[in-house]
DNA sequence: CCTCTTTATGCGGGTATCGTCATAGTAGTC
DNA sequence: GACTACTATGACGATACCCGCATAAAGAGG
């Protein structure tokens, strides 16, 4: 177990935080979530999202260190992919979250 | 699937984002794990963790907003508790993650 | 009613992060 | 080498968040 039982080291919890943090950017997400599509490069991020070039390069630099995305390059380009499962296991853990919240929501509302 | 195969709506997107960025504290984690040992007051949060009584309450006030933690008044003291297994399996998920990550450090150190 | 205890909140300094503009770096082509 | 195309990075304003101090709000007891 992670948390349970026991508490977690200072480190570990600076570690957890730091890898949520990535997570708590709208912007990331997104990109996070087009790269699960498939491989493409930031010309193409650019036409999918809006964001300006540097916004996402940056972005994927934070993302890369924590090896939630990886880059190879191809000539000039840089082409960035995203395979990892776990972001998606993460987002569907709290999905089932937003959604129990919801529907107690709608419980009260109808009781009331 | 929460992410997989289509783009999440900006508002999904959004609320994904919020709910990351309360685990993207280490002093809010840190009281998560706290109340997961069972329910306390502020002061045996303040005596646990060293944090400030309006710092707990701020944080306190954020995570009982995404029902992450919950109170009942006692005369004039608030017990605070934390049952949701989500933040405890959320955690598990990111160490097996670390764990891979510094073993796959561990074998190229070792393979060079 | 007054006081004490416990919790919530307005205020402010400090810090970190976002997002953009301009610029530097890198690789291909002539 | 010079030029072009693509990406990474320094600088900077704007914004958001953390965190403590002081104070207000709410309830218990004399």
């Amino acid at each position: 177990m992670a948390v349970a039982g026991s508490m977690p080291s200072p480190q570990l919890l600076e570690e957890y935080s730091q890898f949520f943090r990535l997570l708590s950017e709208p912007a990331r997400l997104q990109l996070l979530c087009q790269l699960k599509a498939g491989p493409m490069d930031v010309a193409a991020l650019i036409e999918a999202t809006g964001f300006s070039q540097s916004h996402i390069s940056r972005q994927l630099s934070q993302l890369q260190r924590a090896d939630l995305v990886r880059c190879e390059r191809d000539g000039v380009r840089t082409i960035w992919s995203a395979d990892s499962e776990l972001v998606d296991d993460l987002c569907t853990l709290v999905q089932t979250r937003l959604r129990q919240r919801l529907e107690a929501q709608l419980q009260q509302l109808q009781s009331a």
